[in-house]
RNA sequence: CAAGGCGGCCGGACAGCCGCGCUGCGGCUUGACCGCAGUGAGGAAAGUCCGGGCAUCAGGGGAACAGGACACCGGGUAACGCCCGGCUGGGAAAACCCAAGGGAAAGUGCCGCAGAAAACUACCGCCGGGCUAUAUGCCCGGUAAGGAUGAAAAGGCGAGGUAAGAGCUCACCGCGGCGGUGGCAACAUCGCCGGCUUUAGGUAAACCCUGUCCGAUGCAAGACCAAGUUAGGGGCGUCAAGGUGCAUUUUAUGCAAACCGGACGAUACGGAGCGUUCUCCCUCCACUCCAGAGGUGGGUCGCAAUGAGCCGUCCGGCAACGGCCGGCCCAGAUGAAUGGCUGUCGGUCCGGGCUUGCCCGGAUUACAGAACCCGGCUUACAGGCUGCCUUGUCUG
RNA sequence: GCGGGUAUAGCUCAGGGGUAGAGCGCAACCUUGCCAAGGUUGAUGUCGUGGGUCCGAAUCCCAUUGCCCGCU
């Protein structure tokens, strides 16, 4: 599975309407992506607020998930969703392996999201 | 050894595995591709407070006004509000430190409370005279030594002098002028003179005056390529070849630009040209204006290997800095590249052990991330290295 | 990236060199059988922080911190 990034802000925005999931050190957001493009490949978008800190605890703070995602994703990333990845507070300070731990459940709690609404769209719209 | 002052510098190191940006080369399965090699954050990259380069506003000369910045002297610099050296004033026992440090004799304003008076001073007091029998008291005059107030009180201090006093006179200090000497200068110093209410309190980080300098906007500047929109409405003017209207010379000619539709835009008026106004040269503008809606915001260059560049020897200079020669090429992203894991060695702190400078364990390892580029300033910063100087104590 | 504004009592704001103020709120008392309204009285600030200028600074100057806004 390919990763590419993701770079409109229309497209964050969109993710952030859609599927949501809260774990400690990240908060990971996904929307559906149905065009052609992303048949067989899927996007990673990331975000750290200013609310973080200052220049270099945001760019840390990507640099952490960008090193997250690139061990957990290619395996367990689904092909046409976009995935929006942001930055806690505590992002920093985490041991990584257990940021990669809890990146990998938010993963799969967002992805069993993902296939209930596929199985059962209109049950799922009326959630909404 | 202790306490302190002033600089200069560093700001973790090495190795392994998995990854990232850029550049170059190569590969074929030509792509958001793979492989190899090289290279990849700071002393502040920060704040955006100054000064430049560069770009656009077509360009240039002059005058006045407005606005802003700066302000002891000399030097450095591309330039600066920066830096260096000096002067003056203030602080410290000293090394040293601090200073927006021109003009108050161009003018205006302000100086609360207190105090007689805050700038043409006179409450108490002191002295003289008068009224009154005397004292008290009152009136007139002289005075600015003393008291009191205040941040600040009209040169200071001592002596002479006087009715009491007063630069009234004199010495010293201070101040002003002239001259000599030293210094490029700020200024220092010496001498003479003034006789100081003929010396005009403070405040310019109050307005201001004087001198010097300053066009505006910032790489999201700007240039090019590609794609898209080029539609509707209102107003000015020209055209009589269509319709309409009017007139008739009666079916064609003339007039009319009011209306519908169409084709279009004057070598004159005028407008524009980097704060405002005026002026000179020169140049430019031939349709214009308003409101609403929708779309796009992609790429290349600017841009990173030639620069006020970095390193080193030597030379000039007290220094800032400058010069000769030699060597080097050193980030370039655009949802934005330095990360993750492991090991070894460091630094600092704590605890323990003892063989007293080693071992063991734990914690900690700052401030902070280039975005067009330079020169400064300012602010943040764990810890460490190093040079010089001052004072005190002890020993020789 | 560039450029502005603001910070004063619990809240909303005045004050632009000379003793820090107003309204609302708060507390006590009066009034009432009780409450509200009304009346009387009172408390309350390191003037965001640190320096400087001045005799004296909330005010002037410099630096700094937080918050808010605009352009692209």
């Amino acid at each position: 599975m390919k990763v590419f990034i993701l770079k409109k802000r229309k497209d964050f925005v969109k993710a952030a309407q859609e599927f949501k999931v809260v774990v400690n050190g990240l908060v990971l957001q996904a929307a559906l992506n149905l065009s052609e493009k992303a048949k067989d490949c899927c996007f990673v978008g990331y975000t750290a607020t200013k609310k973080l800190g200052k220049a270099h605890i945001r760019n840390r703070t990507k640099r952490r998930l960008r090193a997250a995602v690139a061990m957990v994703f290619p395996s367990l990333a689904k092909a046409g969703v976009n995935y929006v990845v942001i930055g806690r507070h505590n992002t920093t300070e985490l041991e990584f392996a257990y940021l990669t731990r809890r990146l990998r459940d938010a993963i799969n709690e967002i992805n069993a999201q993902i296939e209930a609404r596929q199985q059962s769209p209109s049950e799922a719209e009326e959630k909404l």
